[in-house]
RNA sequence: GGAGGGGUACCCAAGCGGUCAACGGGAGCAGACUGUAAAUCUGCCGGCUCAGCCUUCGCAGGUUCGAAUCCUGCCCCCUCCA
């Protein structure tokens, strides 16, 4: 039996440093970097998703970043399929996927796997958001429940957007979307993964972090690039761009929702809240080592670990 | 100096004699998460030896069986008149 390749995944909140020890690593010749980020996916929104500079890129090509306009909906299965694309042809290339990001959705969906079920259908989702106005979210919830007792189960009454989902699949496919993934869980990931995390035991370092680099974005001209999108003309707060943590709260504010202040102080807890989300994402992974964001020579330690075969795992 | 309004838990804020540890919201913490995921949702949220008890509603007294709610005095804050 051939033996797998080898991967590495790099997890951790926003604002650890992520980014600067990818790039680091990718300076080795050894890697190639893959973006795990449901944000840096978006054309021109460069700024507020933290993303980096065009000459960095240059040097250390990310991959699945840049490659959506603000309007289109990606999704974790499409992740799953472009970033195993990626991986294969970086292994072919004799280098070593390094896979850096926050979205653990997608950490999780490119390890272990995604059921297969049809994608997101614009029209079905329009005609359920339409029932719902009429008869709640909680009145498809009990829809829901009558053709999928078990997803009725499962998700809450106050979920509509999982609500919506588990009614989309059953009206497309006719099946219950809880008999779908119990029949089909996905493909676990065919290469060996060491998983390393920048995380730390202070929150209050990320507390503080988010609210500098918020201010740094500021003057680096966020508030510019959102109005850019913002007399498009053709956008509104509910594009899928534009609900990302920092755009929504610049664009509420460009649309005289709220006032400067409050767009700052709502863009910060936001971020807050998104960093907690990722952490307790990271709480729940197996094998996961996790360098603290603090630490000295971050860089050598990581590859310390990366030539410890034992610390790869299937 | 005069006339009003107000001081409630980390913040905002309701309550205006008992059913109030005190509606809501925010923040925070913890969690969930299968094609929206930087999304969406859930729980906890004064303290404790926790089906009970203790300390809270500016401060100090008082009325009452009983007060965050009524009365008195005091201290702050805001608006208006001077």
């Amino acid at each position: 039996m051939s033996e797998l390749p080898k991967a590495i995944f790099l997890m951790g909140p926003t604002g650890v440093g992520k980014t600067d020890l990818a790039v680091q690593l990718v300076e080795t010749g050894r890697f190639e970097i893959i973006s795990v980020d449901s944000a840096m996916i978006y054309r021109g929104m460069n700024i507020g998703t933290a993303k980096p500079e065009a000459e960095i890129l240059a040097c250390a090509p990310h991959r699945l970043v840049d490659i959506c306009d603000v309007t289109e909906a990606y999704s974790a299965a499409r992740f799953r399929d472009e970033a195993l694309q990626h991986m294969d042809e970086i292994t072919t290339n004799g280098r070593i996927p390094l896979l850096v990001g926050g979205t653990g959705l997608y950490f999780r969906s490119l390890q272990q796997g995604i059921s297969l079920l049809p994608p997101a259908d614009p029209v079905v989702r329009a005609r359920l958001d339409a029932d719902a106005n009429v008869i709640g979210y909680s009145g498809l919830h009990k829809r829901l429940s009558a053709v999928d007792p078990a997803a009725g189960e499962r998700i809450h009454p106050n979920d509509p957007q999982r609500i919506q989902r588990a009614l989309e699949v059953f009206e497309l496919t006719g099946v219950a979307m809880s008999d779908l993934q119990a029949r089909d869980r996905g493909e676990h990931l065919p290469y060996r993964v060491l998983k390393l995390a920048l995380n730390t035991e202070r929150r209050e370092l990320i507390h503080q972090r988010v609210a500098t680099r918020f201010h740094q974005m500021l003057e680096q001209g966020l508030e510019a690039e959102v109005e850019g999108f913002f007399k498009r003309g053709d956008l509104a707060a509910s594009t899928p761009g534009m609900r990302v943590v920092g755009y929504r709260e610049v664009w509420a504010y460009l649309e005289g929702k709220m006032d400067r202040q409050a767009m700052t102080d709502r863009a910060i807890i936001a971020t807050r809240q998104l960093a907690k989300r990722q952490m307790t994402w990271l709480r729940s992974e197996k094998n996961l080592i996790v360098m603290d964001c603090e630490g000295a020579n971050l860089h050598k330690l990581a590859l310390d670990f990366i030539s410890q075969d034992a610390m790869f795992h299937v």
